[in-house]
DNA sequence: AAAGCGGATGAATACGTATGTATTGTTGGA
DNA sequence: TCCAACAATACATACGTATTCATCCGCTTT
């Protein structure tokens, strides 16, 4: 049994008919009449043959595969992945696999050249970039692929003139809507938790927000208030302790993710503070943990399930060499007890 | 820049060299001499020439990639992935990434074929099953594997003269460790709830383990305790339902794994009942959320990144023909306020 | 009945690489 | 000086499939 695998030849052999005429049959082409196609897949099937795939690619040029590059670094330690893009992670699988395509995994690393030719090297027809990582190093990336001629899909904001198309999440009005429930329930010193530099577009359109609803409300904006925070617990827990000894009156958070939050409200409670009560908390990625924080975190939900759908589908449209439009998907605020909407 | 793709051809021509002299001095093969080895390389790096993996799969019989099949069946609805895999899903694609291998990711499918052909189809050199899924499926598929000479491991328990290799953590002991922190504890009516069938070989063993422990602390096994779950919140919650509403006396919940335990809080809270007072809970897996559950969750935590490595470290060996054998890995109660350790 | 036509199949070939074998040129030893 | 030995490279080919083109046969049409 361990023999070899067959190939169209053998099959052909044992038909008695050509090799072309197997590829075709098994492919249901209807050049092949019935009679012959189902003697040669009744064949193939006693015989468990599976087309090769790599015979095949190399002669049509496709591989019915995506690349996933996640963008964080793994590091050495034993950080987990954002479960955010986890979520993300399970759709696009789903996605691409009804779609017949198969996923392949990696992380997006340092060297400019290391896994962005994927495509290149003919082991994906396309590229989705899950989140940017860092932008500068994403950019270089990119164009690098576009001067190629690459299929590529990003998880992240529309950003102006920028190569390539997009999916992402309304996180400049998401966060705006955030912090205008926080207004509203009358909180006026607000902390942003979170990098808001170029590097990280995700978490300065962010911070576009929390300005915008700031200066509508005609609250002071304090860019002390803004501390640099990257998305883990402990990022989130040592920005609060920063922003604790710095000795800034706040009387809210907004953690540009989730995980940041909750590293916060660690922070707060460890320092004997109160949520909502001394400090209201809020998130942003609906985590499947932030519905247990006490108190339970309010925070702002993307559908990730529909996101990866889209760019799995949006991507198979840029390799059929159809028209496609970024997307820009709205957002929604749930609101927990964590910045005092029970009060 | 977007003609065609450049090929060893292309750059024998540049360097005045044949095609196999380019294929092997990119290769560094010692047959090639510096000199030519080094021109060689500027002009395929000028090119931004990649090898066609295609083509050189299709003539060296080897991908360079794994397969990763998780064992959950997606369904239709937008139910997550099991915080559990996810985690282990990170650390063998940072396992894979460093020993050079791509990931190719799938979800085990309903029928036998479907998936399990990845080697067969010289689309992987080795798969891994993350969890069995339902046992008796997988049973079937692993056979068929075997038969093929394919190269495969499973993360799971090892379970008596099975076929293939295995890795995965003493379910056993490790619930006979936590129902013995329960019983010293003073609790006496101690629910299990999980599939505990022969499907769910992981379950079964935790089971076993829990009824190890209540016969060594001479407390009566009442079969009606044990109500099956499959691993979410929603079936940990129903399960929980369906066991007030027998009316059943107990004192304690085994969750068989976080998810269910979760569900099981929830339906306790909301029938009024406190943990651990009124009923202790404890759970399987150490999720990111069971820290953060009210109170904090009881649970057995498993060394994902080891496992994942060690997954892929022993596929490796049996890809490249030596011995490997099945690892049981110990696991580790972390014990939290939800079983009443506090009092 | 001859010509034309279409359905079904076979022959030939390309895809891009890696490797076994043959060839060339050079050096060293007798 | 001639041959052996070796380094470096070229030549030829195989991997398994999909596709273009050619062929064959039987049937319809006038």
């Amino acid at each position: 049994m361990k023999d070899e695998k067959p190939t169209s030849f053998d099959i052909a052999h044992l038909a008695g008919v050509s090799q072309p005429t197997v590829s075709r049959a098994l492919r249901n082409s209807p050049l092949v009449s019935e009679e012959t196609r189902e003697k040669i897949q009744a064949i193939a099937k006693k015989l468990n043959y599976q087309v090769d795939i790599n015979a095949r690619n190399l002669r049509s040029k496709n591989t019915r595969t995506l690349a996933l590059l996640l963008s964080e670094d793994p590091g050495t330690d034993d950080s987990l992945i954002n479960p955010f893009f986890l979520s993300m992670l399970g759709s696009i699988t789903r996605a691409s696999a009804r779609m017949g395509y198969d996923l392949l995994i990696s992380f997006q690393q340092q060297g400019v050249n290391s896994h962005a030719d994927y495509e290149n090297a003919h082991r994906a027809d396309g590229i989705i970039f899950l989140g940017y990582g860092d932008y500068i190093t994403y950019v270089e990336k990119i164009s690098h692929l576009d001067k190629m001629g690459a299929h590529f899909i990003t998880w992240g904001p529309v950003l102006p003139d920028q190569l390539g198309h997009f999916i992402g999440c309304d996180n400049l009005n998401s966060a705006y809507l955030s912090i205008r429930h926080l207004t509203g329930l009358g909180h006026k010193k607000i902390a942003f938790l979170g990098i808001a530099s170029e590097h990280r577009p995700e978490f300065n359109q962010r911070y576009q927000g929390y300005v915008k609803a700031l200066l509508e409300a005609k609250l002071m904006v304090n860019p002390k208030l803004q501390i640099d925070a990257d998305t883990s617990e402990e990022m989130g827990y040592e920005a609060t302790m920063e922003l604790l000894k710095s000795k800034l009156q706040f009387d809210a958070i907004f953690g540009a993710s989730d995980l940041i939050a909750i590293g916060a409200i660690k922070a707060l409670q460890e320092n004997g503070l109160r949520i909502p009560e001394d400090v209201a908390v809020i998130g942003f990625d609906n985590i499947p943990t932030a519905s247990y924080t006490n108190p339970p975190l309010t925070t702002v939900q993307q559908d990730t399930m529909l996101a990866g759908e889209l760019l799995v589908e949006n991507l198979l449209k840029l390799i059929r060499g159809e028209e496609v439009d970024s997307i820009l998907m709205p957002a929604k605020l749930i609101i927990r007890d964590s910045c005092g909407a029970s009060l």
